[in-house]
This record gives structure tokens, sequence and C-alpha cells, in this order.
DNA sequence: TCTTGTATACTTGTCGACAAGTATATACAT
DNA sequence: ATGTATATACTTGTCGACAAGTATACAAGA
């Protein structure tokens, strides 16, 4: 706990929205305690908002609470992310399905394009814009869910992409390996525009190995941030 | 509200999951009124309780709080079923291909099958059971998960599901369709242990289209339990 | 020095009371 | 009879205070 700046909160949805995001954008890292008493002096309200807001991002999986302990925020579970991962895969292959069967190409080519360009502007140069990249790739996927009709389950998962977001902020803090990950949605779009569904699941269930690839290398790394072995939630 | 039973809850996260299994058990119908103070009543605690519990049905899509007015069951939003069926076949579909690719058959044979006779006699006869069904149906489908080597993504996908059950609950009370749904999961099985990708494929397609048609006859009845194109969480 | 018991300073859990907004019923004027 | 203003009975929103459990610091004894 630090860096309470003053703001000047008011209801218990901006307390929850701004834990959240701070807890996402890793300004609050995995592990560290949040205290009902600092945050609510902070906020400059009753512990009842912030104790709201605890109830629900411990019912997302974000925060534990340990009764008269304290509260942290949760460890990444890497297994979950890999099955995040996996449902992001076969959600998106049959989406991808689903716009190659149904639909005609309408302004898929453009929307494609042009999320790929912002993602190549954002990662390159030395003033790289890690957020405005990440943003620019959520996008890429969303454009086709919402091409396979069906944005509003994009909507419906942001639950779950919460986790992946915040592991993706610990994980990808270099460009280093975003031209790799550029150039494989360039051959997704590729296979999508050809009408290859089978090349394009391919080069799909491809894209999300590399990442995966990576969850599996933090698996061995010693720090505090990540779960060990199927232990989740077993703080002494 | 009604049939306040002389309970004797005591933590909040009991009275969330009793409040949570009456809502998805339809005791509580869409569009139902549910108050505070008669809950507290009931339970026999502060409003507080009740209150994180209402805080986080709210969170799940489950309970509309209108400040000052009231709070009610959400209606069923039937595109939002329609997501969560396709996202099921989705997920289903590549877990299967999984299967199919990654292992050997093991006890995967038996547990199907076991699945399968657990439908058939539970919605056999004129004493049917069909939340017996239901658990069994459920079963067939987690089978497909786990051995895909995804349990964890089942779990993780409950809340989405619980949607999905309670317009199952809501759209299947009798057994007229289910034995034309449980042909279907034996042509699925029999594809699975066939190792046919595609045609497993195919079939888990149909199956959820068959569940899908269901939901659009839905969209066309006029009752309370539905929303109407688009306009959710327009409560006057 | 080591062990043990106790006091203390934390933490989260729960409660009653009041504030504020909304809808309805009622009395009044037209 | 009808429209309007007011009073009342609800609803949810917010707060301060206290209860209860845990870990730590510290002092007393072996």
């Amino acid at each position: 706990m630090n860096r309470l700046q003053e703001t000047t909160m008011i209801t218990g949805e901006e307390i929850y929205r701004d834990l959240l995001k701070k807890i996402t954008e890793l300004e609050y890292m995995p592990g560290d305690a949040l205290s009902e008493n600092e945050l609510c002096a902070a906020y400059k309200c009753s512990r009842h908002m912030v104790r709201d807001a605890f109830s629900r991002l411990k019912e997302k999986g974000l925060l534990e609470v340990y009764p008269h302990r304290g509260s942290y925020v949760s460890l990444i579970d890497l297994k979950q992310i890999e099955d995040i991962l996996f449902l992001r895969e076969a959600v998106e292959t049959a989406a991808v399905s689903a716009i190659i069967r149904e639909t005609d190409p309408g302004d898929l080519p453009e929307l494609l394009a042009g999320a790929i360009e912002e993602q190549k502007t954002a990662s390159a140069g030395a003033e790289a814009d890690l957020p405005a990249y990440f943003r620019a790739d959520d996008r890429f996927h969303g454009i086709l869910l919402e091409k396979a009709g069906r944005a509003s389950l994009y909507r419906l998962l942001e639950d779950e992409y919460i986790h992946l977001r915040r592991w993706r902020n610990l994980e990808i803090r270099t460009t280093r390996r975003i031209p790799a990950l550029i150039q494989e949605h360039e051959s997704i779009r590729d296979a999508v525009l050809h009408r290859d569904a089978a090349e394009a699941s391919v080069l799909l269930h491809r894209h999300f190995d590399t990442l995966k690839f990576a969850a599996s290398v933090d698996e061995g790394r010693d720090n505090s941030y990540f779960y060990k072995n199927q232990t989740e939630g077993e703080r002494k």
C-alpha cells in the first residue's frame, strides 16, 4: 500500500472501477496487501464502500480476503491463463468459421488492416506505447467476433479477459516479441480473407500457443507473482 | 416476494448462495421484486448481508437495482443465451478436437456411456426427474472438457452457464424433447470415439442449434420473462 | 538463552440508525 | 368530475460504532 493519492471518489462503483484498473494495470502488484482502512482514508469514504468493492473483486478472483488477517491482491494463476487462452482460441476459431461460412467480407479487410497498422505504429520506435499496442491487439480480435455477430459475447467474456490482461501487462514489458505477434495477425487476416477456415484455425492455434509458451515459461520463474503448483489460495 | 421461510442463515456467503440458487431454479421468477427488508427479516440478519449479496448478484447480471425504487430479478436476455450457446459450442468443439488429437480414449467411453445412461433413466417414465437429467447433461459436456485437460475452464465458465441453466429451467419443463437431445449426445459420443473431429464438430453445431432454435422461439413469446429487442435494462 | 503467557495493535465481520430519492394515496381547489 | 399540490410510506444509499479474530511485541519465568 503506497501512493495513496487524494482523489475525491464518491460512489462505490467508482471505487470498484478504480481498484479494478489499478490491479489490472499492476499499480497494485500480485500479492500486495490492500488495507480497507487506508483505502477508505484515501477515497475519503466509509469502509462500506471499500468493502463492497472488495466483495466484488473477491468474486472476480482478483482479491483474496483472509478474515481478520488481511486482504491481498490475488496471485496470477497460470493454469487459469492457459484456460482463458484456450477459450479465446476456441471462440475466435468459431468466429472465423462463422465469418467465412455466413457472410461476405464487407469492410472486414479495412478494419483488420487498420488494427494491424495501429499495432505497428504503437510498437515501433523507442517511444513505443505498449498500452496502445494492447488496445489495438484487443481490437483485432474483437473485430473477428463482431463480424461473426458476437460482439456481445466479447463483452460477456470481459471478466475473464481481465485476468489475461493483467498477466499480459506483467509478461510483455518490452516490444521485443511484438513483431512476431503482428506477423501472426497478418497471417490470420490473410487466411480469413482467403476464406480458408482450416488454415485460419491452424494459425490461431499457433498464435495462442505462442502466448501459452510464454505462460509456461513463467511457470518456472521463482518470483512471488504466480501460484505454485495447484496450491492456489493456500496462503498460510 | 413470498414463501419466506424461517431459515437460520448466518454468513453473507450463504445468503448469496441461497439467492443465487433460488433465482437460477426459478423460485424467484424473472422480473420478481426482491425487497432488502423482507429478505433480511427472513434470514434474520441485517440489511448489509443482503445488500452485499445483491451487489454480487447485480455484478453477475442476475439482479437489477433501481436506486430508491426497488430491486428486481433480471429478465432473461435471449441474445445473451445465444451467445453462451455459441461459446459452449466453440469450447466443446475445441475440446473434442484436443481429445482426438492428443490422447487415447482411456475411460472416455465408459464415462460418456454412464452420463447418457443416467440421462435416459432420469428422463424416462412419468416420474421423470428433470433436475437429475440436467445434471447428467452437464456431466456429459463436462466430461469432454475434463478429458481435454480443461476441467478448470469448465469451472471458470460457471458464471456464464448460470444464465443458461436459468433459461433451461424455464424453457424445458417437460421431457417431450429430451429424447432427441439424448440421441444427439449419442451421435456426438460415437463421432468422438471414432476420432472423427469433423463429424463431431458438425454434430455439436447441430446440437447447439437445436437449443438456439428454442431460444429463438422464446423471442416471439409475449410474456414478461424476456427482454424485448435490445432494450435490456430500460425498466421505466 | 529459550519458552511461554499476556497485552496490544492491527485486521475483517456485523449491526443499527439515519439520509435521500421515488411512487402512491389523499386532500384540496377548480 | 378532474387536475394539482401535499403528505406519507415505501425504496435504496451511506455512515459511525462496536464485536470478534489474528499476529506481534514484550515481559516473566524456567
